[in-house]
DNA sequence: TGTACATCAGTGAACGCGCGTTCACTGATGTAC
DNA sequence: TGTACATCAGTGAACGCGCGTTCACTGATGTAC
């Protein structure tokens, strides 16, 4: 039978990080087919043993990106009570090195792609999104807060936002300052603690970017 | 001199003005040299006499949105008390009306954009965002918080990140839910009173929108 | 006022290029005997 | 255990297509006399 079905199995999966890393990095319309096989140290040809098309490529990556999000958030909280858990991941996505880094939250790279994308990309798009907010969500209720679907989901938004904004303004004081005043609302509107022990805010931030 | 420069000049801000809804709506990628100017009616080869190249217009385009962006801003606290403008722009920029609308705010359609685009693109992003948080400002500042710029930016991301997440979620209630949240919040943060005018809220939103 | 001229916005064929996709193939490896 | 065969991931040339850009041109209009 050729190769291995593991094998090919494999390859699959490298492909799909592969495009996920350049997806989130420089969006859809850079990824390309052949450069794409070429960092995986193959040839375009082969491409079509693995997808159908180039865009259930751009699917799958956007599954697989949505997927590490997750695994982040729940690492982020891993083993902490609620309050914890939500301070630790505030302190963490809305950060300075959140911002500065060139690949990031899925929501804030791709947030405005999706919708000219194909359905099927939006449909992930949205369940990744969703998926995001339950995690959040969990951690409010589990805080006792109610409403925690909605308040997760405009947190998350606020979020998001913030990054963007920060990302766009050049002055760099101002760009910090929109974090820090986020960071602190977020924090008002679930009831936290505001003062920050910096040492673990910054320790929070680097956790959430990806390992290199 | 063949055509007069007032010819010129009107051809030229319609190609622009044409480039921004394409750039708004569809994105940088969808915006092509020949289909630009066959919605202008002309044909593609006298592209050149208006754009040095195809990355000037989308510049241009750019700036154009921001500037449209700007007026509107202005039109909806023309005349109002500060609390009142602001009140009145929350409730126009976080409704229903600008997240089904199919364009909108430049920073939530072109936000996963800008940093892919040219440095010029960039700077121009840059500051279109600036000048619509000075705008915010002004309000926030006349109204007598301090604070004035990092809060109207931050409060500026957070309304932003809350349309682009309530488009990418597809259950409509928790959407809403989501609007509606923000705006609380924001009122909040500014000490505006939460009670609603249904009616008002629903004209401010439509006056949000683009004229067709 | 009328005529010759110069200008240059706009025309449309042509160009090179990169892209997604196809396809006949190859050769490493698992299976059957 | 060894040999013949079948499979199919991966190869690489080729395809059609759409794109940005160039360029020789044209013809409507402003200017000079």
């Amino acid at each position: 039978m050729g190769y291995s079905q593991k094998h090919k199995a494999e390859t699959h999966a490298k492909l799909v990080k592969l495009a996920g890393r350049v997806l989130r990095k420089n969006g859809p319309e850079q990824l390309t087919v052949v450069e794409l096989m070429h960092s995986a140290g193959l040839t375009h040809g082969g491409f079509y043993a693995h997808f159908k098309s180039r865009e259930m490529l751009l699917v799958e990556a956007l599954g697989g990106i949505f997927e590490e999000a997750q695994q982040k958030y729940h690492r982020l909280g891993d083993g902490l009570p609620p309050r914890r858990a939500l301070k630790n991941f505030i302190d963490a996505y809305v950060s300075s090195a959140h911002r500065d880094s060139l690949s990031g939250c899925p929501i804030v790279t791709l947030g405005s792609d999706f919708p000219r994308q194909s359905r099927a990309f939006s449909i992930t798009f949205n369940s990744g999104v969703k998926n995001l907010v339950s995690i959040l969500a969990g951690w409010i209720d589990a805080a006792g807060t109610p409403n925690s679907e909605a308040l997760a989901a405009s947190i998350l938004s606020a979020m998001a936002g913030a990054i963007g904004v920060a990302r766009a303004v050049s002055d760099k004081r101002l760009s910090d300052d929109v974090l820090k005043a986020t960071r602190e609302t977020i924090k008002g509107r679930l009831s936290l603690r505001h003062g920050q022990d910096t040492k673990s805010v910054r320790r929070a931030a680097l956790d959430f970017l990806d390992a290199p």
